[in-house]
DNA sequence: CGGTACGTTGATATCTCTCAAAGCAGGTGG
DNA sequence: CCACCTGCTTTGAGAGATATCAACGTACCG
């Protein structure tokens, strides 16, 4: 799984035997923004944020980790990102210099990261969109659609509940707002109907997800 | 050049087959989103704006794309991007299924624009932390930092000349900001004597770059 | 039964956007 | 050569949205 989707079998092996498991804990961090860029990994279970920041602190997060996807920053010799568990995660870890020279020996994972980074250029993108175009009503609703793809459980009265797996802050740090307004905007939500929330915030369930559309993309 | 930086000389040759040129006139597009998603190309030389928008219609520019770089998305049926170009511009232009199918035996070529990929996935995510958490201020003042380090010319007195190859509209839209606010911290930088512009706000010249890596990135 | 971390709510400040008008440069045709 | 037109830029005043600061509420855990 992961990488190894569509993977060459000798490929694959001759990666597998330059790997570590490793479990990271929630709020565990992998990789440190400025440290020595030493290792990449591809996340077995488990969800991680990506975290770009500013010098004088401020922090972005520009990317979600799940299960299946590839995380680190090949060829680079310093680590510019913070790359940090959101809930209990487990990973197969590369030393990434090791990984590269592998890859380049293996055009089935070169071409399967291929095709991945170019997913992850067009979700980059379409947040740069939302950051930089979209009120706030907009990127929290537009989020919880997004989670739904991801995460969604539906119940059986047909409405569709989300494990949050992120605090409000992490939720802030996503969208480019602060706290106070995403906790806002989803009391908005809530007050037209939109969605319930429960064990203090952390479950969402979509209760009109055709009310949170127009939300997230309004004419 | 460009893709052909260090890829073998039998994939090159393979590629060029494929590739045509063709000029593009400032302000002409060569992808527009929506469209099926056919063709991909290299730019040999010009500079183009790669912008996606909102179902409403807000643009935001999504990628700077410079002599020797690639532009266009592989592997997507149809393009949610507009490429546009901002000068006249020289491309060497590919059907773009028939250069997937090239690059699948071309495996330097593959390896060549992996890293670009990579490269401009760092881009599009520095861009996410400016859109996300930076000010006005810090984004005009960094914006142009980075034009200098790509277009700028010293001039014999030691400031900094920068054709600014956008419109205010187009830095608006790159920036996340309005045409008003860019204008306005222009003037600012330029009361403050960190810049001087001329020909109408076209050009723009940096007579105190030591005034204007504070404002870029405060603390 | 606190205590602590997280979430919500409120009042206010600040920033950027919006709407409107005026200034400037370049191009065209008289 | 000048006048005018057009598109872009600048400037201004005011509205609107989000951030900030502060307090309060709530869940989870020892």
């Amino acid at each position: 799984m992961g990488l190894c989707g569509a993977a060459d079998r000798d490929d694959l092996s001759a990666l597998s035997s330059i790997g570590r498991r490793r479990a990271l804990a929630a709020g565990q961090v992998l990789t440190w923004a400025g440290d020595d860029n030493v290792l990449c990994a591809n996340v077995v279970s488990g969800i991680l944020k990506v975290t770009a920041s500013t010098a004088n602190g401020r922090e972005q997060i520009v990317g979600l980790v799940f299960a299946g996807d590839f995380v680190g920053q090949l060829f680079e010799e310093t680590s510019s990102l913070t790359v940090t568990a959101l809930v209990d995660s487990d990973l197969c870890v590369y030393p990434r210099e090791r990984f590269e020279r592998v890859m380049a020996e293996a055009s089935s994972i070169e071409r399967m990261l291929l095709r991945r980074t170019l997913a992850s250029l067009n979700d980059a993108r379409e947040r740069m969109l939302t950051l930089g175009k979209r009120g706030a009503q907009e990127r929290v609703a537009g989020f919880l659609l997004d989670l739904v793809d991801r995460t969604a459980v539906r119940t059986v009265d047909g409405s569709i509940s989300i494990d949050v797996p992120v605090s409000r802050g992490d939720m802030a740090d996503f969208l480019g707002l602060t706290i106070e307004t995403v906790s806002r905007q989803l009391t908005r939500l809530k007050v037209l109907g939109a969605i319930t929330l429960a064990r203090g915030g952390r479950s969402i369930l979509i209760t009109d997800r055709a009310a949170l559309e127009p939300l997230a993309n309004p004419e």
